[in-house]
DNA sequence: CGGATGAATTAGACATGTCTAACATCCGGC
DNA sequence: GCCGGATGTTAGACATGTCTAATTCATCCG
């Protein structure tokens, strides 16, 4: 039967793939064979496969690494779309925390029908962002993908607004999740300790240290002081 | 990629089969080749194929029909249970009806993790029947399928309190409920008219004339009068 | 008893998506 | 200018699940 196959080539694996290539090149990283392998956990070989496939049916160009053509950018944001509107719902309708609900939206997101994506929707009022500040593509209409300006490098006495976590490190997420770190907060950035030390931030009048590996995941503006 | 994929052979085909074998014999039809074709909408030699494959598997066995094993009434249970769980929680979080669910929760049932499952559990209260009053197999423990008598038949005069109602036609489904004709409400049975004709039922004031095919997907129990 | 009928299986093909092993290609460094 | 390593592709195999066409098998009826 395989009920999760929907209409001409969408299969479960090809949405993967749209969406990681879409992710990728969004994140301005290279879209390789080798990129997408590691990504999807499969090997090159079947990366290579599935390029020539997605190829053949005008979802992907392939130049110097790959790229999604309009009709491969619209297939892939309605992945995106889904995706993130689950997100939104488990939060909100089970009060499962934004580290867990990547892992179940990335399960679910192949098998939402056209209504029920529509039901969600408008239960949750049409979102724009998903728990962790990533936009919501419209169900028709122009997206937005911009990532803004990482945490690192943000220099010390400025006004930093979050607006995106990354949801790729799921324990990562928790831990910024306890510390207060989260979309629409504003931290007072600190100094850099040397030689790749903390990153010092200040949020409601507590301290935080924060590693490394934290400030390449926390994305936002800085704000201009007004005086 | 295939994120649908469960452990061992449980794919979401085998899924399909086990449930509809399940469903075919609790609901005490014949299960054959045919019936499971039919049911599944696939073709004899598909299913044959299957059944070679389930049962290799132990999850079957052969004899006249087919017939489920321990082990395979087990897996077919988790599913029943997703199934319901999912349709209950529909119901709940956004307010679909009941003739709504059940498509959805077909869809979404192979893709639903065991965290998941337990979230959606708990948030609904352990909830032991899903819209339909189908009843919902425990995590653990023996389950009840039994279907009580079909409304058609019942005898002028008495009684009838509904506990199910089939789920497998949509549009019968939104009719009844239209009615007030659900789970839990109970009948003052009239007369069966002559020739084929409606089956008059009295719900709280109002009658009802309710046509042969309508009174043999509504399931419950002739209530004893007291006196 | 023999043939028609229907149900089930076997045979063979195809699509999807994955793998490993082998080959190609390209690019930087010497 | 050539060699080595990284990167990518081809070749070939396999698992899953489906199909159509042909065959087997049982059964019922005249």
């Amino acid at each position: 039967m395989s009920n999760i196959r929907r209409v001409g080539t969408m299969t479960a694996a090809v949405e993967d793939y749209l969406k990681t290539i879409f992710l990728l090149s969004t994140r301005g990283e290279p879209v390789t064979t080798g990129a997408l392998a590691r990504e999807l956990h499969v090997s090159s070989p079947s990366v290579s496969a599935m390029m020539k496939r997605l190829s053949d049916g005008h979802l992907v160009d392939r130049g110097t690494g790959v790229h999604l053509t309009e009709q491969g950018v619209r297939e892939a944001l309605r992945v995106v779309r889904r995706h993130r509107l689950l997100e939104t719902f488990l939060a909100q309708s089970l009060g499962m925390s934004w580290d867990e609900v990547h892992v179940e939206a990335e399960l679910l997101e192949h098998a939402l029908s056209e209504r029920l994506e529509a039901r969600i929707d408008a239960a949750l009022g049409h979102p724009t962002r998903d728990p962790h500040g990533d936009p919501i593509p419209p169900a028709a209409g122009a997206h937005d993908e911009s990532w803004g300006r990482p945490l690192a490098g943000t220099p010390s006495g400025s006004r930093f607004r979050v607006e995106r976590v990354s949801d790729r490190d799921s324990a990562a997420l928790r831990y910024l999740g306890e510390k207060g770190i989260r979309p629409g907060f504003v931290l007072e950035v600190g100094d850099q300790e040397p030689y790749g030390g903390s990153f010092m931030v200040r949020l409601g009048g507590e301290q935080i240290a924060l590693g490394q590996v934290l400030t390449h995941l926390v994305f936002g503006t800085i704000i201009e002081e007004e005086s």
